[in-house]
DNA sequence: ATCTCTTGTAAAAAGGATTTCAAAACTGGG
DNA sequence: CCCAGTTTTGAAATCCTTTTTACAAGAGAT
């Protein structure tokens, strides 16, 4: 007993399989009578598409690629899911993918290539060089539908969905000075990320704004995991004259960073005021819970997602490939009013 | 200029097609020369084999299916990465979904029956009555390549990935009372997951063995998520007699419970003590850092991916159906030793 | 020199659904 | 009842690779 066959399902329906076909996908083109006959015959064989044949003929795979550092991660697992409601709604399936350090560009054009993927969707960490996307588009012949995600404007060639991360950082740095932080200092991400910089940047600009000076030794070396946030506890526990707020390069980052110095005796936000940024899903349970700028997470990968189907589906139509989703800053608890 | 097939191949290097498969597939097969000659073919046509159509012919899709009901879920999200890193070994991809509520069934059953995927792996969750499963069992006409993780042995009729729960549940309820504590409360997981009885009754006999009687209002329905833990933490609040300590059902309801209590002035763990369960990745970042119940999480999910692997290739070689991994306890700080 | 064995080549089948093209079956008007 | 025009249907081609079969040529053994 094997699976029936769009030919068994013909052969009991007693008509041909391009009938069958029919049925099936333009149900309007078929009249009331040969439709249910087909139906009986698809009920009575359990009889249901055999999607690799669909796709194979199709030339379409269904499915597109999420390719990300860490599928582990906090931040990247709620992007996902903004993914894969919209996939969902299509009909698309998505396939999630860490890639070996150094290897996003063999994969991406590997999966392409292969047509095991329609499409690619790249959170931050895009490696591929403009030669590389030159072979790729020859290769492809046109443009490979690939969107990044959580990149900087203009870092890199293809279509994506973003934050102002400039903006975002001149948020939080004006909120601190609102409060009436003077000594405020910078947790940094890691080198390879550009968000990074952007938002250091926009940090700069609104102490600029208030007519205040970073000190460089304020600004320390952190990255965007717990560890990370531990090591920049270290520096600032090691400042002669020590800030009086940080704000975190994100929210992890910002909770290694007051669990180390809780050991130390150094408590937020009562000794120091801390900022974080992603507004992940445990930072208001935090405690105290944490001040951070929200990023529209799930509707970024929504978005991103809606954009990847329509440079597959319909390249031609797509206008906007650069869309940009508002941050905002929600205050919690972990800023304290200075004076 | 269109994606070179293996024919366009053939024709550069002078040889039929089958000798250009055998080269790539079984090099061993064919002659040094031959299998150059191919190879500068391959090179200069930049060809490389379509993935459809080779699942096509070759009836898999080299691709499985992992359902979970929240993909952004912190704990599911760790799991992951331990499937997805085993899979990829083996070269197979994978689809994360999220079903529908209810939905779960007939995702399984419509993906295994399309081919689209080869098998699938259940997290917590499985709706399948045995009915259905022998309805599956019949249409796929044998062992339908299922494994489950995150069950309680013996409730769902397929291979799975499992802790002792009941285990783990003890030794939270063991740790607990060797603190000191006698009056202990257990903030529940929700009501369709059958792990949470399994980890109520082993908390239950760590108490029976103290000789300790448990009273039923310290049983607080709380769920698995924070909001869960707020109101496990509101029940809490309510008591005339408040326990020294809770057990809570996960660690994200456990945050959840100690942030609610924070805000009406109780701290953990001066005033009560807190044992989380599953050691997600933020649980030592947390102020106090959380006592829980470590769970080989990214092992879990390789080993499920393993067992799946096996059940696709060669399902008469799996003899061990049923994998259950160790459980320990992390002392941190979250639990106060009582006098 | 004949026979067997190896190794590569050519040709064809298989896999399941879609699509094209042409034939058949209808429709309505005269 | 016939014809032109429209709708519905069926046969066959197509998608691309892998596998199988049949065969030819060359190598080695008797």
């Amino acid at each position: 007993m094997k699976r029936p066959s769009i030919g068994d399902v013909a052969r009991h329906a007693g008509v041909s399989t391009a009938t069958v076909s029919r049925a099936l996908n333009m149900p309007a083109s078929v009249t009331e009578k040969t439709r249910m006959r087909v139906e009986e015959a698809v009920e009575a064989l359990h009889y249901v598409q055999s999607e690799t044949a669909r796709n194979f003929k199709m030339q379409r795979a269904h499915s597109v690629l999420v390719v990300a550092h860490d599928i582990g991660n906090i931040y990247y697992s709620e992007l996902f899911r903004g993914v894969q409601r919209r996939a969902e709604a299509s009909n698309y399936a998505i396939t999630i993918t860490n890639p070996s350090p150094g290897g996003t560009k063999e994969l991406i054009f590997n999966q392409l290539r292969t047509a095991k993927v329609d499409g690619v969707i790249v959170l931050s960490g895009y490696e591929m060089s403009d030669d590389d996307y030159d072979l790729l588009e020859k290769l492809y012949s046109g443009h490979p539908p690939i969107v990044a995600m959580c990149e900087e404007r203009g870092h890199v060639r293809v279509p994506q969905i973003l934050i102002d991360n400039e903006h975002a950082g001149y948020l939080a740095g004006r909120h601190l000075i609102e409060m009436g932080h003077r000594k405020i200092a910078h947790a940094y991400g890691p080198h390879r990320m550009p968000v990074r910089r952007a938002r250091a940047n926009g940090f700069r600009r609104a102490m600029a704004e208030a007519g205040l000076t970073v000190r460089e030794e304020y600004f320390l070396e952190g990255g965007f995991s717990s560890p990370g946030g531990r090591a920049a506890a270290q520096s600032y526990l090691s400042l002669k004259d020590r800030p009086t707020a940080v704000f975190c390069g994100n929210d992890e980052s910002a909770m290694g960073f007051m669990s180390q110095l809780s050991k130390y005796g150094v408590s937020v936000p009562e000794d120091v005021s801390v900022v974080g940024f992603d507004d992940i899903v445990l930072a208001d349970c935090y405690i105290p819970a944490l001040t951070t700028l929200h990023q529209p997470k799930e509707e970024m990968g929504r978005q991103a997602m809606s954009l990847l189907l329509g440079l597959i589906e319909s390249p031609a139509d797509v206008q906007q490939t650069i869309v940009e989703l508002p941050v905002h800053l929600i205050p919690r608890d972990s800023v304290k009013r200075l004076k």
